[in-house]
DNA sequence: CTGAAAGCGCTTACAG
DNA sequence: CTGAAAGCGCTTACAG
């Protein structure tokens, strides 16, 4: 195995300055600006430019107790949006300094207790959470972050916590999208999504049956179905859930997924059924593709720079403040509702 | 500011179990395990677990030179497929018992910099670079990469690098997907994308004039086409892309993104022209939107999962070899070519 | 089977 | 303005 080229320390620069390894220290890290002389402010760091110097941050971060991390945990499989906030949070962090420090989980406890402890062996007191809403052992995370000073997580974890939550605004979303819908004459809403144990699945569908109350038609509990998979990923699997659907004659879908939804869209036209005439299609979770479809899909359009932005400030947020608020903030962002002619 | 609880040390753990902080050293590292009595280990296990002992890896990192971290360097503006392939690498890097540890650029060569120092810093000697060509300082990038022991490149770099590179087999893509739409009777193939001083650019343009010539059909060179932006991000745009191609009554378009894709398809389709009887469309980089569009994309449907594997495999490759080959290796993967209805 | 000692590269009071 | 010294938490020969 190639070895990787000896680095250059500290030490070396003082040397090469002719200078004391503290000197060169404080010179470098540009505190203090009085500390050193003109003179060898200039020797130290031509020295440091010729010898390539970099510091080693285990040193650094073995030494100094704050450090600038910030850790981020995502799913692998998380959908889309989920990974626009993670690039919009690592702008974020890189403009306040931070460094953003990544760790995927794969759908198992493991993995997640994996990060936690690389985080933990790190100094890094900061997280941010974007996924942890599992079927299995979604209860068992929130506790896993105990041992952090801060944390913010999107969407509401399973179990109880003490840290910020930001969360769409599910309730709200489906309330206003069916009655829309509603409004615009349809009756058989189907929504279809696969069963969570989350605040997600039950605030979505009490804002569905909501809408509907508030309408005063009845048969909503009928119409709110359980999807054996989060998304359709070919042609069958959207065929053969959709003919269980259709024989009870819906007049409009709510499909959890754009590429579920383009399935749907396919299945429907090969079976001679129009749309938005005999069905409308809306998206709970719009992509730039389904915003650029044929019919373009209607949907919720959730702000994933908005969704940044939050997160961000309730972590700086909660630095400055010595005692946690309590109850822990929670956040709701409504989802921009874009009409198009799926509906 | 919340202070982080004081984290238990190796130290305490020896406390804890009366013994010296180096038997605990071993046992905790679990090498020679003949080093400690079964006593002793039990003690110290049982110290761990109840001081909730982790290692403090900033330590670890300091002592011991080698580690086991991956450096990963993506544009946080990357197409979707390159997102999917550092998902598939941190997957492969997980089970092989490396961390990634993730750089993200945003177009420019100080946020490079930033993270390739941040890299050095911590000691990190073997780095997967996925992003790097950028129309104003592409050139400059490889040279940054000559610190570490072992990088490879997805994509040619625009500068000379002795680094391995696995790249698309843009050449024999276009070219086979050139030849397909010949020989099914499109003569005007228009290929819209943006201009880029990069090998995929150049070779891409090479399999298209090839097909044509191969074909023995004059006029290749008019069909290949600049576009202002990479992304149609909506439909003005869009429409005013086409409207300075319909003219030339283009019979096939090669779209550089499934984004854009869409957007033409609803430009001709409001414009009443068919696809494909009129204009085939054919996807540059199939998405799973694509796919499942209707009419279902033609296109290239490159692989993340084996795009990964072979970087890893030429990374880990690259550790065992003494003197590295020269040239470097260059690894061309074809694509499949998926061809639906909107051909 | 167990431990004393040295050292990784850095920063931070502190003393001159 | 400059430097000697201590220490962060860990690992690695080495000696008993």
């Amino acid at each position: 195995m190639k070895k990787p080229e000896k680095k250059a320390t500290l030490k070396d620069v003082a040397r090469e300055a002719g200078l004391s390894v503290m000197t060169v220290s404080y010179v470098l890290n540009g505190k203090k600006l009085n500390h050193a002389s003109e003179e060898s402010r200039r020797r130290i760091l031509d020295a440091a430019r010729k010898l390539n110097y970099r510091p080693n941050l285990h040193a650094r971060r073995l030494v100094t107790p704050k450090n600038n991390i910030i850790g981020l945990l995502i799913d692998s499989q998380a959908p889309a949006f989920y990974k626009d906030v993670m690039f919009e949070l690592e702008k974020l962090a890189f403009v306040n300094d931070f460094r953003l420090q990544i760790g995927m989980m794969h759908e198992s406890l493991d993995s997640i207790r994996h990060y936690i402890d690389d985080f933990l062996g790190s100094g890094v007191n900061n997280v941010i959470c974007l996924s942890h809403n599992y079927p299995d052992f979604g209860a068992q995370i929130p506790v896993l972050f105990e041992s952090f000073g801060h944390v913010v997580f999107l969407e509401e974890p399973q179990g109880p916590t003490h840290f910020p939550v930001v969360a769409a605004d599910h309730y709200s979303n489906y309330f206003n999208a069916v009655s829309e819908l509603l409004k615009r004459g349809r009756r058989r809403i189907f929504s279809c999504r696969r069963h969570y144990h989350d605040c997600a699945f039950s605030e979505s569908k009490r804002g569905f049956l909501a809408a509907y109350q508030t309408a005063g038609i009845p048969g909503a509990e009928h119409f709110w179905r359980i999807m054996e998979t989060s998304i359709w990923h070919n042609h069958e699997t959207a065929e053969h859930e959709l003919n269980k659907l259709l024989p009870e004659k819906p007049d409009a879908l709510i499909i959890h997924e754009d590429e579920s939804l383009f399935w749907a869209l396919r299945v429907l036209k090969r079976s001679g059924i129009r749309v938005p005439e005999d069905i409308a299609l809306f998206s709970a979770n719009l992509s730039n593709y389904g915003k650029a479809a044929t019919p373009g899909f209607s949907g919720f359009d959730y702000n994933s720079s908005e969704m940044g932005h939050r997160l961000m400030k309730h972590l700086l947020n909660s630095f400055e403040q010595q005692n946690p608020p309590s109850p822990p903030p929670r956040e709701l962002i409504p989802a921009t509702i874009l009409w198009q002619e799926s509906c």
